[in-house]
DNA sequence: AAGCGCAAAATGTGATCACAAATTTGGGTG
DNA sequence: CACCCAAATTTGTGATCACATTTTGCGCTT
């Protein structure tokens, strides 16, 4: 049987199937409905909390979030326009599965698109800003050090965000976004191997690399810190598949 | 005032105001509603039919298609999910404006991606493939040597998502095609400025390259490309400006 | 004539319902 | 015990309605 969302999520959480559940949270100020669920929903894949496969349903999210049909429906649109889910022939979504070759696919084009959001960004960067991207760095550390791994991978997002959107009109970076979206899934083999999580400093160099002006060193620094990650979740994922 | 859809399309088309006509189409076999409304909305903004800024309404576009709010609604935010439309603050959607700074970043991102894209592509390109590309460019010689403007630019798209294509699990096309949508109001001033459009053939140049298994004369081949699209496009919007 | 304020219209958001297609279930048969 | 077919359920799609908010339009005042 295909496990679903209303299954782990509904009344029958007890039968001893999988138990899907998402932290509670609330709405912000003058957040819609529909930008509420995505958010919530986004989140979720993006960390890996969805195993790939799974089929999602509207009114299975829906009372997985406590909420009515029509804004899911939505948000699920939403996801599925940024691939973070998949529409099957039959109108049926799904979470990705997962595959070598789709693996290698986002890595390589992560590798692609970011290193040249960052030669874009870099004459860009102000005092201001290389300032926040050392504190956005400070706070990954932190997170990092408290072994809460799920909030390393947000915060390593942020850092990334905030350097290429200083690149004015940027095109690229709601690309890279969804490039993330569809390595979400990926991440939840990530998060099991996490305790041999080593990682060398990239974002010091990458800030070093900033400080000095140096393109190509910072686009090094950006590879490298992609590559780390791959490095991990290639272990992880042939781990997953034994 | 702000020119809505609904005016240019509804009841008021007739008091001088700027017509806003799409031509017929028929829903293709086994096409839900919102996926007409999607295909239709998607050809009418990367063809430039819609200038930049418009307002664009879920009621005057449904008026405007002759289908309902709730399929329209759908597609809208489909389209606003892959940066077609823009979502303002006070949840209204236009028509993204253009500007110089968003043209220069919107070109820069397609030659680093369909550079890319073609690289990857390259190693699996087989004969049938390489036959579908000429039989691709040979139809679009063909439209263009018809003075069609519009399908000219369909074909070129179609050349170039077939060569990428090629590649297994490929995650840039999506983005690529994202792209596209995003340079379709720039379009309009492309239109305009279509009777000096005189290309070099650069699809001639790609074929060679693909056939010779040459990676850098195809990259090179494609960047041309791009960049005469941006010559008869900069020519134009300035002219727009004027 | 220009600025202001209030009423009217339009719009996005969300809920609910109907319906057809697909899926799951449950027997009954070989 | 495997297989198949029909009933029951689930699901996506689309339509319609209500409501709060925003925008627009118009008339009045200064």
């Amino acid at each position: 049987m295909i496990t679903t969302v209303k299954e782990a999520g509904g009344a029958k959480a007890e039968n001893g199937d999988v138990a899907l559940r998402l932290a509670p949270a609330r709405r912000r100020a003058g957040e819609t409905v529909q930008e509420f669920a995505f958010r919530r929903l986004r989140h979720a894949i993006m960390t890996g909390r969805f195993p790939p496969g799974l089929a999602v349903t509207i009114r299975g999210l829906a009372a997985l979030l406590g909420v009515s049909a029509m804004p899911v429906r939505e948000a699920m649109r939403r996801l599925v326009a940024e691939r973070a889910l998949d529409l099957l022939d039959n109108r049926r979504v799904r979470v990705p599965e997962m595959t070598p070759a789709r693996f290698e696919a986002l890595f390589s084009a992560r590798i692609v698109l970011e290193c040249e959001a960052a030669r874009q960004a870099l004459p860009h960067v102000t005092a201001a800003s290389l300032a926040e991207l050392r504190r956005l760095d400070a706070a990954a550390d932190e997170v990092f050090s408290k072994g809460d791994v799920e909030r390393t991978i947000e915060a390593n997002f942020a850092f990334h965000r905030h350097l290429y959107s200083q690149a004015p009109s940027d095109a690229l970076t709601p690309l890279i976004e969804s490039i993330w979206l569809q390595i979400g899934p990926f991440m939840r083999a990530a998060l099991k191997g996490a305790t041999v999580y080593n990682r060398a400093d990239r974002h010091a160099e990458a800030l070093t690399a900033i400080a000095e002006r140096d393109a190509a060193a910072l686009a090094r620094a950006i590879e490298a810190d992609v590559r780390d990650g791959i490095g991990h979740l290639t272990l992880a994922v042939r781990q997953e598949a034994a």
